[in-house]
DNA sequence: ACTTTTTTTTAATCTACATTAAGAATTGAA
DNA sequence: TTCAATTCTTAATGTAGATTAAAAAAAAGT
């Protein structure tokens, strides 16, 4: 389990096998179920989670009881409440697991500390923030600019293994349409 | 010119004086005219850049030509094309001023070679890129979840200075609608 | 294997927002 | 100050995508 992210982490910014140690001592090992939430809305979000296996998904729900998904974490994903960890305020974000999902937990208090102890790992979490904020960016330039239908297919280019583990209707969310539209553009091929 | 910069660091991770006087070899002081650009779309993106006055936009233009805003930098925010500047690949956004405008520009490579001389600015780069993708998503979520009027008053009460310096249409294009449809809403009081 | 729950499809109707076009108001450069 | 360019408004018409409803298909739990 811990090895999956420390191959992670050594991929960015190799680690002496003390520091493999450390991390190994502060982060916590957990199985969710189908639909067992690790983050609740209105709750501060305590943990960030390194997916090993499955797949879990954050995702706001709108005043009309609609869901909107923000980010998918398969496997060597991480995931949290970026607002609420950062800032240690409640928010509007559930996390939860959309298969049987393995994951690492690490706590804002370990993460500061381990940034002070060591260095590289702080550099390790920029890498992936820049990253995650660049491909938000995209994200957004997609969104703003491009129909529903392209947008689906940009989709099914960029994360083709979700494609055949999600339901069709947590894509639908995720780009932004109904369930119903959905059905109707892949009925036209 | 700075100075505006260094107080903004000191804001978030104090720095010594040797430090400052680090951090003010290594940008480089530019005015950009109105409508001037710093980026161009299909080049890589060489600098970061902070507002030290004025303010900048970047935006992507579709194929029907028009044009969609990501973000805008007033005074005291860093701007750049994220992605390109990360990977040092062309990109797809434009960076130009919306009024004559006093910038700070950090280079890639500067910026890389300071994280190693001085680490506490890679935990200022680290928290100001934590706090963008904080934004970013709730800037997602809103998109996904609000009809354009909300969007529109949200806008308000997070920009009010930008509301009556910037051009309404640049409202428009930021929160994803039409001049036209704007200037209707806004006709509803 | 069976039953319940969840997901997907189809189709009719509806609406938020886009498009087009043209005039009015502002802005900015000389 | 004036003229040209840009921005804003209004209004008619068009459309991508939402809503509603109901049935079919698939998946999950027992």
């Amino acid at each position: 389990m811990v090895q999956n992210l420390i191959q992670h982490i050594n991929g960015i910014t190799p680690l002496t096998e003390e520091e493999e140690g450390i991390v190994a001592e502060l982060v916590r090992e957990k199985t969710l179920a189908r639909k067992q939430f690790l983050h609740r809305a209105g709750e501060v979000a305590q943990y960030s989670a390194f997916v090993v296996e499955g797949c879990l998904r954050s995702y706001a729900v709108d005043r009309n009881g609609f869901e909107h998904i923000l980010q998918f974490a398969p496997a060597n994903w991480w995931i949290s409440d970026m607002y609420s960890f950062v800032k240690n305020q409640p928010s509007e974000l559930n996390v939860d697991a959309l298969l049987e999902t393995k994951v690492l937990l690490l706590s804002r208090s370990c993460q500061l500390s381990i940034f002070d102890r060591i260095p590289k790992l702080e550099r390790y979490f920029r890498i992936l923030t820049e990253n995650a904020l660049a491909a938000s960016n995209h994200r957004t330039i997609n969104y703003l600019s491009l129909p529903a239908k392209i947008r689906y297919e940009k989709f099914c280019t960029m994360y083709p293994t979700l494609i055949n583990t999600i339901p069709q209707k947590s894509v639908a969310s995720y780009i932004g349409i109904t369930p119903e539209f959905l059905s109707k553009l892949r009925a036209e091929f």
